[in-house]
RNA sequence: GGAGAAAUGGCAGAGUGGUCGAAUGCGGCAGUCUUGAAAACUGUUGAGGGUCACACCUCCGGGGGUUCGAAUCCCUCUUUCUCCGCCA
């Protein structure tokens, strides 16, 4: 959520920015500057009182010592009217805080300068494009009637075991789904991020901590026992391992990478591009994190784009990286670079990751925060991508290296795998 | 799942109703000494809010209660440890 303070400073810039979000953010703004200015008003009364309370009480101590009953009867008198005063302040102060609060969860992120304005992921902005497109057989199929041709994935029998959008990978299929896990990985911890795995359930308040609560709530499988949520990504669990911590300076740039399942509900989702692997209710992906000093998360944010351009020329697949419009930004996103594969067969493209920096947004939710210089602690910056989503990938490299007798396997994925070509 | 014990500052660990934001040790930081380092010695060292800066307020696992006053008493939840049971 965004700082009050920072509301306080750059309230115009905040409006004229939230615009390409298409929200008219001053109702929103002023409310909160109210709210909170309510808020330290009544903190400064309540102060004002507990320290009249307190002087009190330690006065009463004194009394009682030396016998002096009488005196110390009075005073508690006053006692009692200042805690039925502290009693409604307090009151007062958690009712405000707590809605100044839940407007502040309301409050998206401030897009960045280069985001366009737009609605629809018809205005994101193709900024590079790479990877020759393949000339494909005359009679080349989409991956889900490949994947029924070569029985690597079946899709019926997950509809038996679970439901739709749960398929289930056989043979080579996955294994080549667990050559791409571990290439990923590979990649990842070659640049220096640290493989780590985390747990695939998380409580609530990690899903407040990275935004995915309260707005997004219908989105999570939620194993209402437990009150615990499956997890959609690795963003997660990763990201709120830095809840309530106060990093040190010098342990920049913090960097993880994970492998997870992802469970998204996926509610309200319908149409012709559901098809196949493009939509599912569970599926892979590895995650990069990094969480970074405020003057150096773009620079981060740059390096995370060029890495998963060298992870796709390896894979020889076209891609284009687009850079998402106000309308299409995360809530909690101040730069998104969606990262796009062409496929052939289905003659579309297919989104196989985001990256994204998140400033402050999410900090300020975990309290994730360093010490600098001056030993004064502010707000780390967070950002994450995927690195890449399985499925999609998959779909990529099924589509695109269909040949007529088979699917070759991408020459780096072939020692990964163990076999050059699915038949 | 059953029985018992515990949760205090970066760590260890005192503190059972008032002067305790909290002894002491370790660690960290600064200084003295030293060519430099180590050792020794001296000082300093939690977080948040608030203020120009002070003052002041809050925080001893979370929440609630008793009291003029709670780290300390009561209730409750969570977590950890030990023993038993079950088990990949």
């Amino acid at each position: 959520m965004l700082q009050v303070q920072a509301i306080r400073e750059s309230k115009n810039e905040f409006i004229t920015a939230l615009k390409k979000r298409n929200i008219d953010a001053a109702p929103l703004l002023d409310k909160a500057i109210a709210l909170d200015d309510k808020r330290r008003e009544t903190q400064t009364q309540l102060d004002k009182t507990l320290a009249e309370s307190n002087t009190l009480s330690k006065e009463i101590g004194m009394f009682f010592k030396t016998g002096k009953a009488q005196e110390a009867k009075v005073l508690k008198e006053k006692t009692g009217v200042l805690k039925e005063e502290s009693k409604v302040l307090s009151d007062t102060l958690a009712s405000v805080a707590e809605e100044l609060q839940a407007l502040l969860y309301q409050i998206p992120n401030i897009p960045h300068d280069s985001v366009p304005a737009g609605n629809t992921d018809e205005d994101n902005e193709e900024i590079f494009a790479e990877g020759d497109v393949p000339e494909l057989v005359s009679n080349a199929l989409p991956h889900w009637e490949l994947a029924k041709k070569y029985d690597i994935i079946d899709f019926e029998l997950g509809v038996k075991v679970t439901g739709a959008g749960f398929p289930v990978y056989k043979g080579k299929g996955a294994r080549l789904q667990r050559a791409l896990i571990s290439y990923f990985l590979d990649k990842n911890a070659e640049a220096g991020y640290t493989e780590i795995q985390v747990p695939h359930l998380v409580n609530e308040a990690s899903g407040y901590g990275t935004g995915q609560l309260p707005d997004k709530e219908g989105q999570m499988y939620h194993v209402g026992e437990d009150d615990l949520y499956l997890i959609p990504t690795a963003e997660v669990p990763v990201t709120n391992l830095f809840r309530g911590e106060i990093v040190k300076e010098e342990q920049f740039p913090i960097c993880y990478t994970a492998y997870t399942p992802c469970f998204r509900r996926e509610a309200g989702s319908y149409g012709a591009h559901v098809r196949g692997l493009n939509r599912l209710h569970q599926f892979d992906k590895v995650e990069i994190v990094r969480v970074e000093h405020p003057l150096k998360s773009f620079e981060a944010l740059d390096g995370m784009v060029e890495h998963i351009k060298n992870i796709l020329r390896e894979l020889k697949l076209p891609y284009r990286v687009l850079r998402l419009c106000g309308g299409d930004l995360g809530f909690t996103s101040v730069l998104t670079y969606d990262f796009e594969v062409f496929s052939t067969a289905q003659d579309r493209w297919l989104e196989i990751s985001s990256v994204s920096n998140f400033e402050a947004y999410q900090s300020n939710r975990l309290k994730l925060r360093f010490k600098d210089k001056n030993g004064k602690s502010q707000f780390a910056h967070t950002l994450n991508g995927s690195s890449l989503a399985l499925p999609r990938v998959l779909a990529g490299i099924l589509e695109n290296y269909q040949v007529e007798d088979g699917i070759e396997i991408p020459e780096v994925l072939i020692p990964y795998c163990g076999f050059s070509k699915i038949d």
